[in-house]
DNA sequence: TAGATTGTTAATCGATTAACAATC
DNA sequence: TAGATTGTTAATCGATTAACAATC
């Protein structure tokens, strides 16, 4: 088992495999510390201490090689997998991650959406219905659902998490605007829009208060 | 001027501020750091210290009334004010931000989409119209808008930005897959999805690498 | 007053940066 | 080989926690 590191480490690595692939789009194949260090804006040290939690990728007076570190970087990160996934809450939001396309590019297959309201329920997301909640455990026992995005509203979110939890779900990407509590095997991503927001209003507020 | 309080203090407030709104619902109007860092999961030692940050609003042998830690925090997030706002990209994600509840019940004032999509453009989003960004200029000006949301392709958001801030926006919350560079004096909230995904992942496969 | 709890200083812990020997 | 750049240890910096005098 890999010694512990850090969620500070852990929220940077997908900057670096974005700022990887957009190299090897321009087709570099070579690059130092140093030098990803003018473009993304982090401390050249900061870079070699990150990656070398994971393994020492680069090559003394050489630097490293942007698609294998790239590549280690998506194994990393779990990205040469794929997960099947639903979405939980058929309104607005729910539907934009379903259709979101860099979303559908990785591996995380919206395989559902569901809902309670009866309206949504049967209308199709491009090439995806809106199925009701009723038939949601057996979807995901026999579909192999691992990730569910929760897009309710916040009073339904911690007893759907309940519920996704029983049913056999793994990860939980929550956008509803309140903390879900979870057993610890249970892993969740909290996407609280409305913090970010009062985050950008606090500072254009900041100094002139 | 105020002495820089860190960003780590700053991502807290949001979240003292949704607690306390959550507490007033349920009509308790007095509470002690103790108390609180047990619902909210922070120690009282750093509730303690994050509030002073910005004044003392406590009493000892007391504890700290609700309401009025709820509004001294309104207040220092801005929210107390309003802001004209408009979305750039009105697809999937722009559409839902411009009806999401959340958003609208606080000061933050959709006043329109704007879209290069012939398709898109005239199309009505509840009661808003989707503009065409040849008219984005004047309209910024006229009606006074200080934050723009960000939901075009990552291709175009840093041009995007560009524009926006040559035409007199303050705040920029950007949902494009990509950090953009703007001048000290204009404030940045990035809102990455892929990022927060890409971490769920990794600690989906953490530990069994 | 006695008890409770703050505001604040001091101690600890963890994360970032600097430095440099190892080595390609 | 000489130059470059890593991996890693040590130093610094900042954030969190603990402790406690002040005081309601």
């Amino acid at each position: 088992m890999s010694k512990k590191v850090s969620m500070a480490v852990i929220r940077r690595l997908p900057k670096y495999h974005r700022y990887l692939a957009d190299l090897l789009d321009k087709e570099v194949y070579r690059i130092s510390s140093k030098e990803l260090s003018e473009i993304i804006g982090f401390t050249a040290s900061q870079i070699r201490q990150d990656l070398n939690n994971f393994g020492g990728f680069g090559q003394q007076g050489y630097g490293y090689n942007v698609e294998e570190l790239y590549n280690e970087l998506s194994k990393i990160l779990g990205l040469d997998k794929s997960y099947n996934t639903i979405i939980l809450g058929a309104g607005n939001l729910g539907q934009a991650l379903a259709n979101y396309s860099g979303f559908r590019r990785s591996g995380f297959k919206v395989k559902a959406l569901f809902d309670i309201n009866p309206r949504l329920v049967g209308i199709k997301i491009q090439d995806l219905e809106v199925m009701d909640v009723e038939k949601m455990e057996e979807f995901i026992k026999k579909e192999d659902i691992t990730i569910a995005v929760i897009c309710t509203p916040k009073e339904k979110a911690q007893e759907s998490a309940n519920k996704l939890i029983e049913y056999g779900i793994k990860g939980i990407w929550n956008f509803a605007p309140m903390d879900i509590t979870v057993p610890e095997n249970i892993k969740v991503e909290e996407v609280n829009l409305s913090e970010s927001l009062y985050v950008l209003s606090y500072m254009l507020n900041d100094g002139l208060m």
